[in-house]
DNA sequence: CCGCATCCATCTCGATACTG
DNA sequence: CAGTATCGAGATGGATGCGG
């Protein structure tokens, strides 16, 4: 399978889906959803410190590229679940990765950083 | 190990950490440099259509974690080259999942997007 | 060649208020 | 419960010009 596009063109396709995984909360949803669906307010008071405006944004752009999806049940009060989609489901693995990654090597992240800084602030 | 840090709560560094990954040039520059360092404009020329701006700014970001190293060559001009370091490394395999992620469903995506579209223009 | 400083347009985001 | 609408502030991004 030969790929047409360019990862470092603009405009390529491949960038589209890469900015849409480079989302400041995305991954974060796509990780919450991947274990069993949940409610809006679920999702919203889990993931502390997401706007009612950024999630709801964030899920319909997830929606769009049909990796989340919006099931609505007609019950008083409504309830519409967010799940992941088999398309999304494919995405698990790797979205495990860098959390993973993120998690082994913060602290080193973190040191890197205060070094930086005391070198900076030195001169 | 155990992790002190719920990955959902504000400020925790995992979030830092994952923002910084979140970013949309830092993915395309440590892929660039992940093969062999390059000098600014070099990477400048390569990523199209990131402004000299934008490479600066997410290169110095990149220096600050840890994750590339920053070597100036006292030539004329100068030659400054951006290399993965070893905690960078780290990251390759990662970095080239999501890639080929995105590359091997970057068509599913594209439809998703389309049908997504179709259907809201039908209402 | 490598970048910082500045200016300016754009956009995103959060807070707030309101609907089905 | 699950959103949409609106508005203002702040961050962001590109273009330009200059300096090491």
């Amino acid at each position: 399978m030969a790929y047409i596009y360019d990862i470092y063109e603009e405009n390529c396709p491949t960038r589209q889906v890469l900015d849409r995984l480079a989302d400041k909360w995305a991954l974060l949803i796509l990780d919450q959803v991947q274990a069993a669906p949940k409610r809006f307010n679920h999702l919203r008071r889990d993931i502390k410190g997401i706007s009612q405006k950024a999630l709801s944004q964030t899920l319909k752009k997830l929606e769009r590229d049909g990796l989340v999806s919006r099931t609505v049940y007609p019950s008083v009060p409504v309830t519409v679940e967010y799940a992941l989609t088999p398309l999304g489901g494919t995405l698990k693995d790797t979205v495990a990765a860098i959390a993973h990654w993120a998690e082994r090597h913060m602290d080193s992240v973190l040191e890197a950083q205060q070094a930086y800084d005391t070198a900076l602030a030195a001169r």
